[in-house]
DNA sequence: TTGTAAGCGTTATCAT
DNA sequence: ATGATAACGCTTACAA
């Protein structure tokens, strides 16, 4: 691996230089559009270009000049349809500047995802944007950072590091769907909370406890439960939940993956309480009945991300900035059933 | 935009080499792990390259040994999340042997597409896993090949180039979708195709038909219809074909997206044929009724393409191959249902 | 085992 | 306007 198949050696910039009869350095003024060449070598030169199938090396233009023209995003899952999307919109941003963009997945290792996140690094790129995992200590990004690397974080914040960030209002959009089942006449409304550490959860959750608090509802412990993704998990959790002697008749769930699990779980438990999920997804309209959740948009986000970024690699200084996105409660129906 | 903010060089092997009090090649040895250093000298440098929080330039060391690490994925839409699917399972794989992936969407415009794919080649990379547009005429990535940049296709051949490609039996899934519509009873099965001159849409409208043919039904040209992926299209699409005098009992659909945006103007117009769709896709047994889909797997499209790209990276030579994937039929109702 | 030196393909500096 | 020539930071013979 490593050494490519071959089968010819690409022309450099000497070979077009002595193709075309001309210096080397007036092959380089040519190639990087430069002025003060006579047109009649411009000519020469672009011709021997052609002929050779010349295209500059982009690693020597790099070590050169010091700028790759790249942007780097880490994201714990690029496949997620939420990290898709908001690389869709780093991706946009970047295109428009003429950057590419380098994604890779971090995984849900934090070790391994702190070896890919410095293998990234090493690439001086023009910036990077981040997903942080949450159990890995970003201190060793402050060398990079004051190398010169603008790194910007996204929903959330990096362990043990001060940095610019786009972040969601996670609290607020959890009250929002607490008061909308409690508008509903829902007094028994449990938390169906994604893994637990999760820092986005996390402040779900608390946004869920605030909700309640501020209805005068007493949060039962009980009430609150912590699941995988997968469909069994959810299955075993949403048993438990309406085993209790004073069940649940409406569930908050804390992310879009989970939720569509709990969807898959409940048609198999035979229930169908109401429901608001974190997240919006696609066919929520299709669900019966349609689920009504707290949409962030993740294309807002990576946009928000990415200006922030372009910003800081055109030179701007200046203290960490810190981008709060709102949520959206979109209502479709499985919020607005009454409690049997 | 380019140059950093800066703030401070980073250190280079020579730094490292100084403080350590070692010969260049030393540090190199060290840091690219090579035997033959003496114990005492990999601590020194090891300790040297911590204080002063080095690492490696990429781009000198790929100047150096021609190769980057890294290798590209090309598709026209990295969000649409078939594709998400499939750049993850490259990424996988690619993470397996150490190469980092760079993705870039080439957009639905043909010229920009080839734009795109012109600067990720100039790239160098080990190789360039690439989702081909139709309208693009790829004769010009042949030098590049030869040059030594392996290139694998994926989903659909590209127009003026034989290539290592990576395709689904489109034909034979479309076939098997028409089959079971007719076990259930269906004569009038309409045909619901995404934009028109798509090849994979159009490889699915030949075994439309070619499964109608062998189940002796003629196919109806009034019952073929092409839309686009916007949900007020499909209405309008819809409420011809029920309007015809011998409208269709059932529905095949050629891709998911498609399919989704169809499941929703169904609901809108209040229609519910029996339906197929080609491409799997999320939630699909959650719908009313469940909906039964032909299956082609985008993980191991993804799979199989990085796995032919990195044989070929590792010097494999000989003919073009083409891998050919079988597609699945998961039955979950919605295609089963009688005509009234 | 270790260090010296010659590139890799560019761009920038300096004469011309 | 043009062309030598010296870096950029790294790897790798080759010598010691």
């Amino acid at each position: 691996m490593g050494d490519h198949t071959d089968g010819g050696r690409r022309p450099t910039m000497k070979d077009v230089a002595a193709r075309a009869k001309v210096g080397l350095s007036t092959v380089s003024r040519v190639v990087s559009g430069k002025r003060g060449v006579s047109p009649a070598k411009v000519r020469a030169v672009e011709r021997a270009v052609r002929e050779l199938g010349y295209s500059r090396n982009e690693f020597a233009h790099t070590l050169r000049t010091g700028s790759a023209r790249t942007i780097g995003v880490v994201a714990t899952r690029v496949s997620d349809p939420f990290y898709s999307e908001l690389i869709a919109a780093v991706e946009a941003r970047a295109q428009r500047h003429d950057l590419l963009v380098l994604v890779a997945s971090s995984g849900d290792d934090p070790y391994e995802g702190e070896r890919v996140l410095r293998r990234v690094l090493g690439r001086r790129l023009d910036g990077v944007i981040v997903v942080a995992h949450e159990e890995t200590d970003h201190a060793f990004l402050a060398a990079e950072r004051e190398a010169g690397m603008p790194i910007v974080f996204v929903d959330r914040p990096p362990k043990g590091l001060a940095a610019d960030i786009v972040m969601v209002d996670n609290e607020g959009g959890a009250a929002d769907a607490v008061h909308h089942l409690v508008a509903a006449g829902h007094r028994r409304i449990g938390c169906i909370a994604h893994a637990s550490g999760r820092y986005t959860s996390e402040r779900r959750q608390d946004g869920y406890a605030t909700g309640l608090a501020s209805e005068g509802i007493r949060l039962d412990p009980a009430l609150v439960v912590t699941v995988e993704d997968e469909v069994e998990v959810c299955v075993e959790a949403l048993r438990e939940l309406f085993a209790l002697p004073d069940p649940p008749t409406a569930l908050f769930i804390t992310n879009s993956r989970t939720t569509k699990a709990v969807l898959k779980a409940l048609r198999l438990v035979g229930r169908s309480p109401a429901l608001v999920g974190f997240d919006d997804f696609d066919l929520a309209e299709l669900m019966h009945p349609p689920t009504t959740t707290v949409s962030q948009d993740p294309w807002s986000i990576g946009d928000a991300a990415a200006q922030l970024l372009l910003e800081r690699i055109a030179g701007l200084r200046g203290p960490w900035r810190r981008v709060d996105l709102g949520t959206r409660l979109i209502v479709r129906g499985s919020g607005e059933q009454a409690p049997e």
